[in-house]
DNA sequence: TTTAGCACTCGAACAACCTGAGTGCTAACA
DNA sequence: TGTTAGCACTCAGGTTGTTCGAGTGCTAAA
């Protein structure tokens, strides 16, 4: 177990090597105003707290850094809350200054925001649209062979599709056909349409319409909705200003990284409990976040999870600071959109 | 005027500095099978076409590296002509390979290989969405206050965006509109929309719905869609690999570039003549292009432009090989669009 | 247990030096 | 008159050596 001595020398490293960026030596701790002992004994601390895995030596005589294992205690344990500013605050509430009805663009907004506000990279995830509830079903015919399918949900998201049309099913077999599935499949969750096609619908579908089958999995298909969630980025390129990625190497695999959006996506998706979730550098599990740190909250309507808003930072990122932001964007939006849905 | 020996030398630095990246000498010139005069020869032609601005020196002792100029001339007049691989043209057939129905899809695809065969960044803008005419407008009640608006074309391209409702305006005063709308505006290009709503359907609104007015802005508003071509960027990363851009403060300023769309787009869209056009370095006036040049080319269906394709490589890049591929598939692209929508 | 003092280490910055690739100029040659 | 060989010169880049400052670990005294 540390020690509180251990533990303030700890809490300082860390807080100055984020402010400043460089490798931190007992001298300058010493003259910390917090810290009352001599370097003397500040480098037998650090010599403890590096035997521990805290804290490490760039080379054999430089001050130290902190080690992932640092950060992670640092996260877990140290972290002085933050007061945003008033500035900051009136940035987080222009999101929803002016009356935005597509979800995407607030998502955009967000994103964007929260990219200016902490000069590092930002991610919004979402919102899923599998949950959405299907409001209208549209098939417009352009011409013989093809029609725009075209779905709406109850979120006012909007989904659409070119597909063939068989030379089999006329024009008014089609009206029929959009007009039974409406009746039938609105108010069923995205997610389930496919199954209740070819559990409910098909039967009815037989009894009304010709070779009803050639259009069915066309249909089906067009119903299947992505299931992922879309992302927005936003400060890609904030991430080149941090002195930490001044190396062409590292800036080529984290913009690898980044543009591979897959693997991305797959990362951002692990941290889906609520509330703020950090993992530090290789915790990632993904190659070119090594120096990375990701934090990520979540926002919903009422009870029902919506989506994802992340920030990428390089590990030696203002952890407090990036906290206390995005709670708070997540928590206004959130409000914002409950308020918006449930009193509709 | 340039003398036969010189425009050799200039072609030959030049194929060799494109190869190379490296400043040329006068000793490795005269060793190319080409060049069979001596390297003092050489440096007395190299000097004269420095001082007509061809070429430059890095330093006062170096080989010699073509200037914009020089690139301007070797553009226009010594182009050796390229043949593609077998390869290549499988990549290029392989866009078309599976029958997409969605224009953005595969102009999508068509970026994507671009930047795959070049390994420079491609952009793709397009296709024009005001040039197309309405299929079908359609709104769609989500609750008492809010709709969906969609607008179909006669390509399928679908936009749509949530409109608010007047309180005043009912359930069936709003199908009715609909209808009407639908009747005079469809085959009408989206760009006159707006226009013929206020000229033409505002009285025929006026007779038949009870304070249609508050509804008409609203309407007109949501039909008049964006001017801007979309851009699709592929290969984003790929400039982080070229040898010119080892430089972090280089990078940074091309990404920053890049991701400031507004501004780029501008660039892209003053070159809309037919064929290939080539601006080099500053010509391009943008700050961020020094080092870079852009490429591009048109498609089209039958007689109307559609939107443009283009590659973004160092002022170093490979004009010949990057002007074929391009040519090859802005040909390709409007052959097969050309064929589909006037099959249909 | 804490601290002062000291010898030691290392990176970063800088100067001195060398090498190789390249140039411009001149004088001789075809 | 155009071409070439030869030579002195230049410069970037790599290597080496030196110094400086920040930092460490250890020891002995308080």
């Amino acid at each position: 177990m540390l020690t509180d001595r251990q533990l303030l020398i700890l809490q300082v490293i860390i807080d100055d090597f984020i402010r400043y960026g460089q490798p931190v030596g007992s001298r300058t701790l010493s003259k910390k105003e917090k810290i009352m002992f001599s370097s003397a004994t500040i480098r037998n601390e650090m010599a403890d707290l590096e035997e521990l895995g805290y804290i490490e030596k760039t080379h054999i005589s430089s001050g130290r850094v902190p080690s992932e294992k640092g950060y992670r205690y640092y996260v877990d344990h140290l972290l002085s809350p933050q007061r945003l500013t008033q500035e900051d605050m009136n940035k987080i509430k222009s999101i929803f200054a002016d009356r935005i009805y597509e979800l995407e663009k607030l998502v955009q907004k967000s994103a964007q925001i929260l990219s200016d506000l902490t000069s590092y990279t930002s991610i919004v995830l979402g919102p899923a649209v599998k949950e959405n509830k299907l409001k209208r079903l549209q098939i417009i015919p352009l011409n013989k062979e093809t029609a725009v399918a075209i779905i709406v949900t109850d979120t006012g998201h909007v989904e659409n599709r070119v597909i063939t049309i068989p030379a089999s099913v006329n024009a008014s077999d089609l009206e029929k056909m959009v007009n039974i599935l409406n009746e039938r499949l609105v108010g069923v969750p995205l997610i389930e349409l496919k199954d209740k096609i070819y559990k409910e619908v098909a039967n009815v579908l037989r009894t009304h319409i010709y070779r009803y089958d050639s259009m069915l999995k066309t249909i089906a298909e067009t119903l299947d909705v992505p299931q992922e969630e879309k992302m927005f980025f936003a400060g890609k390129t904030n991430m080149l200003s941090q002195p930490e990625f001044n190396d062409i190497q590292k800036i080529r695999s984290l913009m690898t990284m980044i543009e591979q959006e897959k693997d991305f996506y797959r990362l951002l998706r692990k941290n889906r409990q609520k509330g703020i979730q950090v993992t530090i550098g290789r915790e990632n599990q993904l190659s070119g976040m090594e120096n990375c740190s990701l934090i990520t909250a979540t926002y919903s309507i009422g009870e029902e999870q919506l989506g994802t808003i992340a920030v990428l930072g390089p590990t030696r990122m203002e952890y407090s600071r990036v906290i206390t932001i995005l709670n708070r964007v997540a928590s206004d939006l959130s409000t914002v959109l409950t308020d918006w849905y449930q009193n509709n």
